[in-house]
Parts: structure tokens; C-alpha cells; sequence
RNA sequence: GGGUGGAUGGCAGAGUGGCCUAAUGCACCUGACUGUAAAUCAGGCGUCUUCGGACUUCGGCGGUUCAAAUCCGUCUCCACCCA
């Protein structure tokens, strides 16, 4: 899923994306709830009308900036903007301090008004490192609040129009607390499941290790959704391990920055090398790794692009590859034309949704 | 022709005796980015280096001084003003 924060895959139109093969979206609950406003996008027709978006939107619930936005707020301010209690969460808006409160029933609340298509439970990534008893207390909390969303969605609404809603399991690092939440929200019953907390709290090398506690006690005719990730290798290895869905900012965030991914090879799913840190950790034989990598990432403002008048990626049909050049867009770059910034997006959006077609279809 | 003020690293521009390889900004080079407070952030940017340091810079040349980008003389160039 392509990320639509605030109502917009930055830089690109909804028929920009559908170019790309974009088939579904995520949009943000806390965003688009401080601006514009929840109501006014309900009477804008709601969220798929207001951005001219045809296809279904998945909408975080705001659970993520808890995670975000405190830590951040922290290490700039000395303390959390974020104040999280049975009941629910309270932010301070990071533009103009204004605090606001949701608890889970608002986050649906907010949710139903947008028009979304998938609902996500709001949940609590937990920092990291956490200590087990938080860890277990948060994820109790956040199975807690799961029933609370549930409940909130059948009673605002008919089953005839009701969003699908999706659970998330917490758990943080620790065996036991992931199995456990995946048990529960299993036995409440959800239309789909996600892995919160893997993308941005937890260290990486812990992915596979969570994900094979967690996927096989989640039912498999539900989707299965690992939320924020992530590299290609990484969606790949979860993938293989039985996820669905994904949703990252790394293709729009690392296009805007200049970085641009390179398909080396077609998938070998067997093949595939996994980047451990220790991996990463062998500078000598660092470049012997990538090659065996099935992609390669370029800054397209480095020097040597100066004079490449060769297309990103002579393999990619993308718009941005079948009409330009990298020394074209390293010029965009370094002037900042804001152009640069789209057609990257474009490019490395189709680099991730063509890869996610070749592990659908093979 | 006369007068005044200037010349600082790729550019702009601080610094008017030692703490100056010389602030700051721009430009340039490299890297990071994982449910987006990110068109952001970090590092580098005289030369060489066994990474401890060594050497060389503030228009040119020559002085003063223990010590000069900074003071003095002179030359070159630039800007403005008067004729």
C-alpha cells in the first residue's frame, strides 16, 4: 500500500497511481483528523471523493504516532507529547501544542467518517527497548481496546456497510506476549491481522523470528498484514513467512531523498539472501552480498550520474524510466525541481508493486 | 588627471596583532531514511598522512614584531566620487 498520510501519496494523482498499479492505500486517522478535519472530509463526500481515489483505503488509527510522536517529541523536548491511559490516548498536535484526546471509540469514530474501507484497531507500539512487564501491559491494553473498536463498529453500524476492521498484534520482542496477543485477538475475531510494532520499535533482525511465533496461530484465510515494513528483502522474507499485506514509507520517503531501487534479477524466492546485521557487519565481502541481491539502490544525486544519459532502470516500464534519464533526474535533484521528487516516487512505487505482483503471480 | 574606499577559501561574507585552516550562508561531495512532525536529517568540503600528525593559505612583493589575514611601504587590480 502506498501511503496517503494526509490524504495524498506525496507528490502523485490518484491516476498516477493507478498507472503504477497501485490497488489500494493507506490513509491516516490522527492527520487527517487535526487537518482538515474528519466531519468536513465526511461532507466532502468522504476520503476516497475528497482525494479522487476510486480504489479501497486502509486507515492506520493513530496508534502509530503514539509510538512517533512521543518519541520524537522526547528526544527533541525532553518530554513525551503523549499521554496514553485506560481510556485512551491524549497528543499534542507537534504544529501548535493544541492536545487532543482519542480513545479507541473516536478512532472509529473518525475512521467510519472517512470512509474508510479497512479499519485498523487503535493499538500501542511500544518502545523499544521495553521491559516485559510494559510490554505485556501495553499488549493487554491494546487487545483491550481492539474489543472496544469492535464493539463501536457494530454499534454504529449494519453489517451491510461496515468497514472491515483489523486487529493488531502487540507483544514486543518477547515469545509468550506475541502468542498470547495473537490468540486473543484471534478468539475476538477480526477480519484481518496485523503486526504492529516490527517496523519501528522493535530491531529488524527480530522480524522473522516474530513472525514465526506469531503468523501460525493467525488464521490463513484472513489477511495478514506486517504494518510499516519494509526493504524488498524484507517484504520478501515475510512474505515467504506468510504475510499479505504491507505498507512502507521507504518508496515515496527514499524516492523524495534521491534514492532510486534497481531490479537486478528476477525473483529466486529460494535464493534470496536475508541482510542480517552480521551480514552487513562483513565490509570486505559487503559487495559480494549485494550482487547476490535481487535489487540495488542508487542516489541518483551522486556525481557519477552527471553525465548517465541511460534510463533509471532500462528493465522498468515506469513512466519516469521510459522517458528520462538519470542525468536528467539528478539535474531535478540538485536543482529541486519538485518534479524530481515525483518522478521517483513513481519509480520506486513501481519497483515495490511490481515486486509484490511477481511474489502474487510468480 | 584628482580623491576616497576596497581586494579573505568555488561564490557571498565575518574577522583589524597571538585562541585563524580562518565564523556564517550558499554551492559542492557522501551517507541515512521502515504503520510520514521527513521535498528531511547527518557528515565532509586547502594538500599530504603510517590518522599521531605534517605542511601550505587571506591580491603580489618587501618590511615591523617573539608572533601578521590583521600594522607599515610599494605595486597590481576593482568600485564610487570630482574634473
Amino acid at each position: 500500500m502506498p501511503i496517503a498520510t494526509k490524504g495524498a501519496v506525496k507528490n502523485l494523482t490518484a491516476g498516477e497511481l493507478k498507472e503504477i498499479g497501485a490497488e489500494i492505500i493507506l490513509g491516516n486517522t490522527y492527520h487527517l483528523w487535526l487537518r482538515p478535519g474528519d466531519g468536513l472530509i465526511k461532507r466532502a463526500g468522504g476520503l476516497r471523493k475528497f482525494m479522487n481515489w476510486d480504489g479501497p483505503i486502509l486507515t492506520d488509527s493513530g496508534g502509530f504516532q503514539i509510538f512517533s510522536l512521543g518519541a520524537k517529541a522526547k528526544s527533541k523536548y525532553g518530554k513525551s507529547g503523549v499521554k496514553i491511559t485506560e481510556e485512551g490516548v491524549e497528543f499534542s498536535d507537534p504544529l501548535n501544542g493544541e492536545k487532543y484526546f482519542m480513545p479507541p471509540e473516536k478512532s472509529m469514530d473518525i475512521q467510519l467518517n472517512l470512509g474508510s474501507d479497512i479499519v485498523m484497531v487503535l493499538d500501542e507500539c511500544p518502545p523499544y527497548p521495553c521491559s516485559r512487564d510494559y510490554a505485556k501491559k501495553s499488549m493487554e491494553r491494546t487487545t483491550r481496546w481492539a474489543v472496544r473498536c469492535k464493539k463501536y463498529l457494530e454499534a454504529h453500524t449494519d453489517s451491510k456497510n461496515r468497514p472491515l476492521l483489523f486487529a493488531i498484534v502487540q507483544g514486543s520482542v518477547y515469545e509468550d506476549l506475541r502468542k498470547e496477543s495473537a490468540k486473543q485477538l484471534t478468539k475476538i475475531g477480526f477480519d484481518g491481522y496485523a503486526i504492529g510494532g516490527v517496523a519501528v520499535g522493535e530491531p529488524r533482525e527480530k522480524m522473522s523470528e516474530i513472525l514465526g511465533w506469531v503468523l501460525p496461530l493467525l488464521p490463513e484465510d484472513k489477511p495478514r498484514y506486517l504494518m510499516g515494513l519494509g526493504k524488498p528483502e524484507e517484504v520478501v522474507k515475510a512474505v515467504e513467512a506468510g504475510i499479505d499485506m504491507f505498507d512502507c514509507v521507504i518508496p515515496t520517503r527514499e524516492g523524495r531523498h534521491g534514492r532510486l531501487f534497481l531490479r537486478k534479477s528476477k525473483l529466486q524466492i529460494q535464493n534470496i539472501k536475508f541482510q542480517t546485521k552480521a551480514e552487513t557487519q562483513i565490509s570486505k565481502s559487503k559487495i559480494k552480498i549485494k550482487e547476490e541481491f535481487f535489487y540495488e539502490t542508487i542516489n541518483i544525486g551522486n556525481e557519477k550520474y552527471k553525465e548517465d544519459f541511460l534510463p533509471i532502470d532500462k528493465n522498468c516500464d515506469c513512466y519516469t524510466c521510459r522517458n528520462y534519464s538519470r542525468a536528467y533526474l539528478r539535474h531535478l535533484f540538485n536543482v529541486g525541481e519538485p518534479l524530481a521528487a515525483r518522478l521517483a516516487s513513481i519509480h520506486n512505487l513501481k519497483f515495490y508493486l511490481d515486486l509484490m505482483k511477481e511474489l502474487r503471480c510468480g
